[in-house]
DNA sequence: CGATTCTTTGAAAACAGTCAATCTGTGTGG
DNA sequence: CCACACAGATTGACTGTTTTCAAAGAATCG
């Protein structure tokens, strides 16, 4: 399973063996089936986490025991809770699986580790940093400046490996909408498509 | 003007005066007089930008020439646009005072490199760069969780200090209102308040 | 095959957005 | 110093959309 870590690192930057071995002698290969949690809220999240197969979403309950979905993390991304991560504090966050998954743990301080004597690494980790900040952004002004049927447009076309793989309750979860209103924006929208 | 981010860095970081004086060299003080633009879209933002005095709003406007509000920055925080930073690419977003401000501006080089060097200052940035991630995330769950309501009680709460000094239709605009509909919530949220 | 889970559709109610008029306070220029 | 313009806030009436509730039709899974 740490060959699909491989893959994607090799596809961004260049390590020795050496290093590649380093890597893979801290990680921790964790098999999730679907519907099993990976984090439950109160708990405090302590990995980076890298998902080899599946599919994961991570989500908040509100006071009406509402479901709030804030990511999916497909094969070849990440998982997990940042601000838990870094404060150390309790999680209000769910993550569970999909699909039945494989995911990549590694303990912080053995990764943080790894990035503190491997500069190409730390870089890469730096950007996809950055790169998440960018899109928690984008989706912030998607969510208060983007009518319904905007939102799920712009899902289709960002994330239409998404789009085809989990059920359309869950995208209107994650869009902010009741999920009747969202098939009717597609019953409609196909119409529009093809008049 | 410095003093204020001098008095801003020591309370939460040691430094010796060296220190404090190698940050003040780089440092270069931007006056705006209110309504006048740190950034404008298009532009590539190339600064870290503390605010020592005043206040700034920065705001996309989208395809039917709506503002949208992202962020305000107050005396003591942070602004700029760090995607257009860390990327170099041209900014979605504009930024300007609301107020007579004060900024003051680092190069990145300079900035970088005082992070490179000083490590208490590097971890306070880096901090800095967890929070507003933090910041952000929740930002997210309230616009897709909230109901208008819950919006403007959850903003006076967490920001008061902005809620008395930024006019109202701003306010609506950060959290993804109409105007309109904000003084509605707002009269009725008094008469709950007091019944 | 039976049972979830997911999706679609309908009708009614609740809600926010829009348009428009009015009111207030502030500040600028004559 | 006043008058006028302007930015901000409030309110009403109306419109359009979304949510909610409900029922029923697909699809998937054990």
């Amino acid at each position: 399973m740490f060959d699909v870590f491989r893959k994607y690192l090799l596809a961004k930057i260049s390590l020795s063996q050496q290093d590649m071995q380093r890597i893979e002698s801290v990680s921790i290969v964790k098999k999730l089936s679907k519907r099993q949690y990976l984090l439950q809220q109160g708990d405090v999240w302590r990995y980076y986490a890298f998902v080899c197969q599946g599919c994961l979403r991570s989500y908040r309950v509100d006071d009406k025991g509402i479901d709030h979905i804030s990511k999916f993390s497909l094969e070849n991304s990440w998982a997990g809770d940042r601000e838990s991560l870094e404060k150390e504090t309790a999680s209000h966050s769910n993550i569970d699986a999909l699909e039945d998954s494989v995911v990549l743990l590694f303990k912080k301080d053995d990764f943080d580790n790894l990035r503190k004597t491997m500069p190409v690494f730390d870089d890469l980790i730096e950007n996809l940093i950055h790169r998440s900040y960018a899109v928690t952004q984008e989706r912030m002004h998607a969510a208060i400046g983007y009518t319904p049927e905007e939102k799920y447009r712009n899902f289709i076309k960002k994330y239409p490996d998404i789009f085809n793989r989990v059920p359309l309750h869950m995208i209107a979860s994650y869009l902010g909408l009741s999920f009747e209103t969202l098939t009717r924006i597609r019953s409609q929208s196909l119409k529009n498509d093809r008049p």
